[in-house]
DNA sequence: TTGAAAGCGCTAACAT
DNA sequence: ATGTTAGCGCTTTCAA
């Protein structure tokens, strides 16, 4: 292993020199810092980062704490920041809480013990009081969901607006009785993509409590089960939101166990971008989320504030906008709008 | 911070003994033991990681070293591997390396600078040297694709037995001009894969060469070009055999863009599982891979190894097979088989 | 069975 | 602008 004191050796200086022409301190001639830097370069010298760290400095890991990685939002996350992490020489260290607090906990605890840089985390509905202590104790930043406690530094997408949106279209297209399968309100996201539910519904008008199911976002069987509930209801939406991911994937996937066909039986809007949402049925009308764009911008500005030590405390938060991305899924409804442009084209008549 | 200097005082002995009664060092009295702990524990003790690796000793880190976490099946390996990790107190550290080997060689630096205890790894088609040397210095396994270079540890799946079973069933169908989309053979994967298909064609009978397109198994947008190429082939196969899951996405990008529906017009079998598959047209008809399962085991294995420090040099090999999962994309080839169970649902005749 | 002491590689206060 | 030196907390010889 290659260490300052050899490359010191090798350049005829003292080992602080060399520690310091690395750590760019401005002391140092540039000519110094040149040739130091070239040495090193060449020996492949590669700084240990345990001596580092007892020495008080925190290690290159940043911490990325967040429910499920198999969530394609969640990879694309984690695949933004790893990118963007790797640039400034930052390792992710991956921890999942499958939305269990305890675990988040466990997670937390690990993280602070193996003296991360920082911790950038998608929080669980109640963090543990612990939890919260702990991350007070290391820079850290929340993505999509928004816990008080656990401090003012955010970034996220406007959940109300990405449903209200979607709430709206089907509005615009006529449909009265819309269903909305999201997730339960004592997450910040999901009591925020239910007001845009509400406030989308026309005139103050409030809607049947029977067309709201809220569950575990995670949770695709919810959506599953709650797309047969209100198929089943004596009278049944036109139309149905979907408020996460998991949820879109259950209903789709109900819809088509059923053989409903969209939109022709039903309209549908769904949340997030998966793959092979694009290719269901006629394409799935769906709230286009700036995910990649999120996490790169959460990564640049973390490592940011991560390198000043000093203006870590102050608030910031971010609110990327969503856009909905019309497809086939969604059609005016009422008596008139029948015939699909589908049916015809297949030459076929109702 | 409480530290052993601490406890030694309290107790009124040296910091070694200290020291070793934590590490439960045979030279040390139970009495002594017991004293120290009971002590540590009140005082709130907990071991400095970055002093102990600086000693020698490794961290609780694993690094997780794969292509792209935005793929499906590298997310559920890593969800799988997480898991398992975590039940053992080790955090997994991952790298993404766009099957690049700089990237790669960096990524592996990086890991072996931040002491890792091992290293699990998805390497690229030809490591480089450098990634070679750095990766004997830790404990490590190949996950998936096999470098003899790397070592004898190996965790993957039968790659010709899941292209086989994928061809077989269509030339059982009576297909035989058979399209073969997939990864280039310089992988291990890819020319396993590869290999199945040429030993699944019919008596020795080699595949008109226009029909095998390899391209990199991570780019969708080839396998989409590759569907393009075969569709205009003057002699257009029956039926397309996907090599790899971001090759499958392409081919139903393609098919679907071009109005292409499975099984009437062209029969498709595709490769791995992922979300949305299922719903694809008449459903895919594809090779399912055990993943979750394979990443287990690994894991498993991988921490049992690491704890052992002795046998780790011993060749291990673990071979798991895949599963063709049939749905509606294939159907027999010829003209009796025209009508489609689906052209007859609608009513429609043909 | 325990102590004393020497470092691991790095950083930073204190010289020069 | 650079060199000297003293540790960080732990493990590990070597002594007792």
């Amino acid at each position: 292993m290659v260490t300052i004191k050899d490359i010191a050796a090798r350049l005829q200086v003292s080992p602080s020199t060399v520690g310091r022409a690395l750590a760019d301190d401005p002391r140092i001639s540039a000519a110094t810092k040149q040739k130091v830097s070239e040495v090193a370069e060449e020996m492949g010298y590669v700084a240990n980062l345990a001596a580092r760290m007892m020495r008080g400095v925190s290690s290159n890991l940043i911490g990325l704490v967040l429910p499920d990685i198999r969530n394609g939002f969640y990879a694309t996350i984690a695949h933004a920041l790893s990118k963007c992490l790797q640039g400034a020489r930052y390792q992710l260290a991956l921890s999942e809480t499958d939305d269990d607090r305890m675990v988040e906990l466990q997670s937390i605890r690990e993280l602070a013990s193996a003296n991360v840089a920082g911790i950038i985390i998608v929080p669980t509905a109640k963090p543990h009081r612990e939890t919260v202590r702990l991350l007070k104790l290391s820079p850290h930043v929340q993505l999509l969901r928004k816990h008080a406690a656990i401090g003012d530094q955010w970034f996220g997408i406007d959940d109300t607006q990405a449903i209200f949106e979607a709430t709206s279209h089907l509005v615009q297209l006529g449909h009265r009785r819309i269903g909305y399968i999201g997730g339960t309100d004592d997450l910040p996201t999901g009591s925020a993509r239910l007001k845009g539910y509400h406030k989308a519904l026309p005139g103050g008008e409030s809607a049947d409590p029977a067309l709201v199911q809220l569950g575990a976002p995670g949770d695709a069987d919810f959506g599953l089960n709650a797309t047969r509930r209100l198929l089943a209801l004596p009278k049944r939406p036109t139309a149905i939101v979907a408020g996460s991911v998991q949820m879109t994937q259950g209903i789709l996937e109900e819809l088509t166990a059923q053989g409903m066909r969209a939109p022709d039986d039903l309209s549908v809007v769904g949340f997030g971008d998966e793959l092979g949402f694009r290719w269901w049925g006629p394409g799935l009308t769906t709230v286009g989320l700036p995910v990649h764009e999120l996490a790169t911008a959460c990564g640049l500005w973390f490592v940011h504030q991560i390198r000043q030590r000093s203006a870590s405390a102050a608030p910031y938060t971010s609110i990327s906008p969503a856009t909905l991305i019309l497809r086939g899924s969604t059609r005016k409804h009422g008596p008139a709008a029948k015939t699909s442009v589908r049916a015809s084209v297949r030459g076929a008549t109702v």
